[in-house]
DNA sequence: GCGCCAACAGTACCA
DNA sequence: ACTGGTACTGTTGGCGCG
C-alpha cells in the first residue's frame, strides 16, 4: 500500500464470488464480493459505470434530432443524463441507435417506455439487462475468476469482510486456474409437521444439521417443539463461521423460504449474509445471500442424466459419495413420528447429520464443474445452477454480442412454429455381430460453422443475394451469406478450438492431478455450451431466435447423413441403424476407413468410429437397443432398463434378460430367470422399493384432463396436506382392488406389501419388459407366467437359421 | 351393457 | 423451462353387437 495524501492506494487480487448492486439516492454502486490471494474476504465497490440503454431509431430518423427530443423529456424523466447517437448492429444489420444514459438503473424500464413512444424511435433495447450483469459484461469482469484491481481503502461499512475497497478502475481479469480456499457450509433442516407438509407459521424446525469443510459438524435441535433458540444459534453459527459458500438440497424452492417464514413467525432476524440483509429471491427463482454463494445441489440434478428420481439420497449415490445401501433413509412422512418418539429421535438427528455431511461431499464432486461453467458463461456461481440451458448459452452470447457491437435483442413472445429435425433410420431387428458406430463429430455446430448459419447471416427470400454468395440449405431452401463470418460461426469456432486446446493440454497431465480435473471440468462446460447452440437457435424464447437457422441446420444434417448412407452402400457396407448424426455399420475395417475418408473429403465434416459392439440387439423400435461392448459391459439405450418410469423390478428383469441373451446366448436361461423372479415376487421376496413407480407431475394437479395413476397418487397426498407442484416426482405402487388402474394406486409411503397387486407387476411390468427382448425369440407371455408348456422356446440358433432362410 | 379399438394425453427417452 | 423424433402406457369415448 502506498499513501498518497489522505488516500491509501493499492492493488487487490481477488477471486469473484458474488456481485450485487445498491442504489442510494439514485446513485448506483456495484458491490463485488471476493476472496483475495491472501485469503482475506474483500468487498470492492465500484460506482464508475453509468447505467444506460438504447433507443433503436427508424431508418429515416435523424439521430441528433431524436437525441434532442429525448433530452426534452427531462422534465418528466429527471434522471436522464445524456443521449448519444451510435452506429450499432442488430441481427448483423447496421442500425441507427441512441445510447441513453440515466443515473439510476432501476428507472430504466420506466424511462424506456416513455422514450419508445417518441417520434423516430422504433423501440428501446437492452432495458432488461440487470445493472450488475451490465457491469460484468461491459468491463469484461468474470464470476469465479481471478482479477486485479487498483483500489483505495473503503470506509467503514457495516459488512462482514476483512477489507472494503473502492475501485479506482474496473478490475482486470488475470489468468489463474486455482480456486481460493473457500469456506463451505452445508445444512440440512428437518421440520416437525403435524399434518402433511410442514407449515412455517405452525410447525417448528426441529433439527438443522450442518457440516463445514473445516471438518466441523454442528447439530442444532429444538427443545421439544420450541425452535427459537435453534434458529437463533444457527444464525449465530453461520455468522461466526462466515462461509463463502452455503449449500443444501432444495434450498431454493423450499428451505430458505421456510427458514425465512419461520423467522418471521418467531420474530427473529434471519441475517446470514455479509451485508446485514435477509435472503432474497433473485433471478430464475434463486435465493441470494449477499456476499456468499448460495448453492442448491438440486439445481445440478439435471447435469446427471443417470439420476432419474431426484431425491437427495439418489444424488448422493450417483455422485459416488455414499451408496443407497449405506445411507440411512427416513421418509419425510415419518419425520414427525421419529421426533415424537424419544427412542427414535436420536436416529432422526443422526440421519440429518449424515445428510449434511453427504451434501457437502456431493458439492465437492460438482464444485469445479460449477465454477468452470460459471466462468465460461459469465453468470455468478450461485446463479449458474438455477439458470436453464437456454439462459446459460444466452449469457455467453450476450457477452460476445457486446464485444462485436451487436445490440442485444429484447426477449419477446413469439408464436410456436415447428420444423423438421433429425433423421432416424429403421433398425434391422435382431442380433448383429461386430457393429461399428460412426458418429459425426459435433455435427450441428460444425454445420453452422461450415455453412455460416447464423441469425445475422440469414438472407430472407425478399432480400437480394450478397456479392459474396450464399449457402442454400437443402429441402428448405434457406439462404445464408458466405461472408462475413456470422455470430454463431465466430462463437462456435472459438468454443471448439478452446476445447481442443484444453484437451491437448490435458494429455500432458496426470489424470489424478487437480490441474487435470480443472481442465476436464472446463472442457465439459465448453462442450455443453457448444452442443446447446443448435437447440438454442430453434427455441422461440431465445433473444436471437430465427427459425430458418435451426431448420436449415437440421436439413443440412439430414442431407449429410443421407449422403453418407449412399457412400456406405456404394462401398458395399451394410447399415443396421442410424439416428441424426450416427450410423451403425457391420464392421469391415478397410471399408469403414474408406467411408470415413470419403465423407470428410466430400462433406467437409469429420465422422469417426466411436465404438464397436461385439453384438447388438435391435427390436422393431427406433431409439432402443442394447449393445455388448468389447469390455463385456452392456450399453442400454432407450429400453425400459434406462427409463425412470418403470418399477425397478421390471428394470432388473430386463437387464438380466439382456445379459443372458447377449453374453450367454441363452434364451432358456432368460426365461428361467424371469419365471423365477415372478415366483419370488409372488412370495413377496422382492424388496418393496423395487415396486415403486415414479412419474413426474408436469403441471399442477388440477390441470390434468385425464385420471392418470401418478396424478391420482398425487391427489391423495394433496388431500393429506402435502404441497405438490409441477416438477415434483410422485412414487406410487399399485394395490389390489377393482376398477381402473388409477383407482388402485397409493403413494408408496402409505402402502404395505400385503396390499400390493402382485399380478399387476407380473403382467404390466415384468412381462412386458422381458418380452420386449424375448418376443423376437418366439417367447410368449404364457411361457413366462404359466407352468412350462410343451412348446420349446426358440433358441438363438433357431433364430439365426430362420434369418438366413 | 359389454368388448373392442382408435384417438388422445401424458411421460421419458435419443441425438 | 434448448430442438424435433420416437415408443410406450393408460384413459376416454365411440361403435357394433345383442
Amino acid at each position: 500500500m502506498v499513501s498518497r495524501g489522505m488516500v491509501i492506494l493499492g492493488r487487490c487480487r481477488f477471486w469473484l464470488l458474488d456481485i450485487n448492486y445498491e442504489v442510494k439516492d439514485h446513485e448506483p454502486q456495484v458491490w463485488i464480493w471476493g476472496v483475495d490471494d491472501e485469503g482475506r474476504r474483500v468487498l470492492i465497490i465500484d460506482s464508475s459505470l453509468e447505467p444506460y440503454f438504447y433507443a433503436l431509431l427508424d431508418e429515416n430518423a435523424y439521430p441528433e434530432e431524436v437525441c434532442t427530443r429525448i433530452m426534452n423529456e427531462r422534465a418528466k424523466l429527471p434522471l436522464l443524463l445524456r443521449a448519444i447517437p451510435e452506429q450499432k448492429r442488430l441481427f448483423g444489420e447496421p442500425v441507427k441507435a441512441v445510447k441513453i444514459y440515466c443515473q439510476d438503473p432501476d428507472v430504466i424500464s420506466k424511462y424506456a417506455r416513455v422514450i419508445s413512444k417518441l417520434e423516430g424511435v422504433r423501440e428501446c433495447l437492452e432495458t432488461d439487462i440487470r445493472y450488475s450483469m451490465r457491469y460484468l459484461i461491459d468491463y469484461d469482469v468474470t464470476p469465479s475468476a481471478w482479477h486485479e484491481v487498483e483500489v483505495e481503502e473503503g470506509g467503514d461499512l457495516n459488512v462482514q469482510v476483512d477489507k472494503v475497497y473502492i475501485a479506482r478502475s474496473p478490475p482486470k481479469r488475470i489468468e489463474m486456474n486455482d480456486l481460493p480456499k473457500l469456506r463451505i457450509l452445508s445444512f440440512f433442516p428437518v421440520y416437525y409437521a403435524s399434518k402433511g407438509s410442514p407449515k412455517p407459521e405452525r410447525d417448528p424446525i426441529v433439527i438443522i444439521a450442518t457440516a463445514a469443510n473445516n471438518g466441523e459438524n454442528r447439530i442444532f435441535t429444538a427443545s421439544e417443539y420450541e425452535d427459537r433458540d435453534l434458529l437463533r444459534s444457527f444464525i449465530d453459527y453461520v455468522k461466526s463461521l462466515d462461509p463463502d459458500v452455503i449449500v443444501g438440497y432444495q434450498t431454493n424452492q423450499r428451505h430458505w423460504q421456510y427458514l425465512m417464514d419461520r423467522a418471521k413467525t418467531l420474530g427473529l432476524d434471519l441475517i446470514v449474509d455479509r451485508a446485514g440483509t435477509w435472503p432474497h429471491r433473485s433471478v430464475y427463482g434463486h435465493i441470494s445471500i449477499t456476499g456468499r454463494a448460495s448453492i442448491d445441489m438440486f439445481d445440478f440434478a439435471d447435469e446427471l442424466p443417470e439420476l432419474k428420481v431426484k431425491t437427495l439420497e439418489n444424488m448422493i449415490d450417483i455422485l459416488g459419495v455414499k451408496s443407497l445401501e449405506e445411507q440411512k433413509i427416513i421418509d419425510e412422512i415419518e419425520h414427525s413420528d421419529f421426533w415424537d418418539d424419544k427412542e427414535r429421535r436420536g436416529e432422526l438427528i443422526e440421519y440429518a447429520a449424515e445428510k449434511a455431511n453427504c451434501i457437502l461431499k456431493a458439492l465437492m464432486e460438482m464444485l469445479i464443474y460449477a465454477v468452470e461453467l460459471s466462468r465460461l458463461v459469465g453468470l455468478p456461481l450461485d446463479h449458474i445452477g438455477k439458470a436453464a440451458v437456454g439462459f446459460r448459452i444466452e449469457w455467453y452470447l450476450i457477452r460476445e454480442a457486446h464485444r462485436i457491437g451487436e445490440l442485444i435483442p429484447e426477449r419477446t413472445e413469439k408464436p410456436y412454429m415447428p420444423y423438421a429435425g433429425g433423421m432416424v433410420l429403421k433398425p434391422k431387428p435382431g442380433i448383429h455381430e461386430n457393429v461399428c458406430v460412426l458418429d459425426f463429430k459435433s455435427m450441428y455446430p460444425n454445420i453452422m460453422i461450415e455453412k455460416n448459419v447464423s441469425p445475422d447471416t440469414y438472407v430472407p427470400p425478399s432480400m437480394p443475394e450478397p456479392k459474396s454468395g450464399v449457402n442454400v440449405a437443402p429441402e428448405v431452401g434457406h439462404k445464408f451469406r458466405k461472408e462475413p463470418p456470422g455470430f454463431y460461426k465466430r462463437v462456435l469456432t472459438q468454443l471448439i478450438s478452446a476445447r481442443n486446446e484444453i484437451r491437448s493440454e490435458m494429455k500432458n497431465l496426470d489424470p489424478k492431478s487437480l490441474d487435470y480435473q480443472l481442465l476436464d471440468a472446463r472442457q465439459k462446460a465448453v462442450k455443453v455450451i457448444t452442443n446447446a447452440a443448435y437447440g438454442y437457435a430453434g427455441w422461440i424464447g431465445a433473444r436471437w431466435f430465427r427459425k430458418p437457422v435451426a431448420e436449415a441446420t437440421a436439413a443440412w444434417g439430414r442431407s449429410m447423413i443421407m449422403r453418407s448412407i449412399e457412400i456406405a452402400k456404394d462401398l458395399g457396407l451394410e447399415i443396421v441403424y442410424g439416428d441424426t448424426d450416427s450410423l451403425f455399420i457391420k464392421y469391415k475395417p478397410e471399408k469403414v476407413d474408406m467411408l470415413v475418408k470419403r465423407i470428410s473429403d466430400e462433406l467437409g465434416l469429420e465422422i469417426r468410429p466411436e465404438k464397436i459392439y461385439r453384438r447388438i440387439l435391435f427390436t422393431e423400435a427406433k431409439k432402443r437397443y442394447c449393445g455388448l461392448l468389447p469390455n463385456g459391459t452392456l450399453d442400454n439405450v432407450g429400453l425400459e432398463v434406462v427409463r425412470g418410469d418403470w418399477a425397478n423390478v421390471a428394470k432388473i428383469t430386463q437387464e438380466r434378460v439382456l445379459e443372458m441373451i447377449l453374453k450367454e446366448n441363452s434364451v432358456e436361461g432368460a426365461v428361467e430367470f424371469v419365471r423365477g423372479l415372478i415366483n419370488d415376487l409372488r412370495r413377496h421376496k422382492i424388496p418393496f422399493r423395487d415396486l415403486i413407480i415414479w412419474k413426474t407431475l408436469t403441471m399442477p394437479v388440477e390441470k390434468y384432463k385425464v385420471n392418470a395413476p401418478h396424478v391420482e397418487a398425487a391427489r391423495i397426498l394433496k388431500r393429506m396436506g402435502w404441497n405438490l407442484t409441477a416438477g415434483d416426482q410422485i412414487g406410487y405402487v399399485v394395490i389390489q382392488g377393482s376398477g381402473r388402474l388409477y383407482e388402485r394406486v397409493k403413494p408408496y409411503a402409505l402402502a404395505t406389501y400385503d396390499e400390493i397387486d402382485v399380478e399387476y407387476y407380473v403382467k404390466k411390468q415384468i412381462v412386458p419388459a422381458a418380452l420386449r427382448v424375448l418376443s423376437m425369440f418366439g417367447v410368449k407371455e404364457k411361457d413366462l407366467i404359466s407352468a412350462p408348456t410343451s412348446i420349446r422356446p426358440k433358441t438363438l440358433t433357431d433364430f439365426f437359421e430362420a434369418g438366413k432362410a
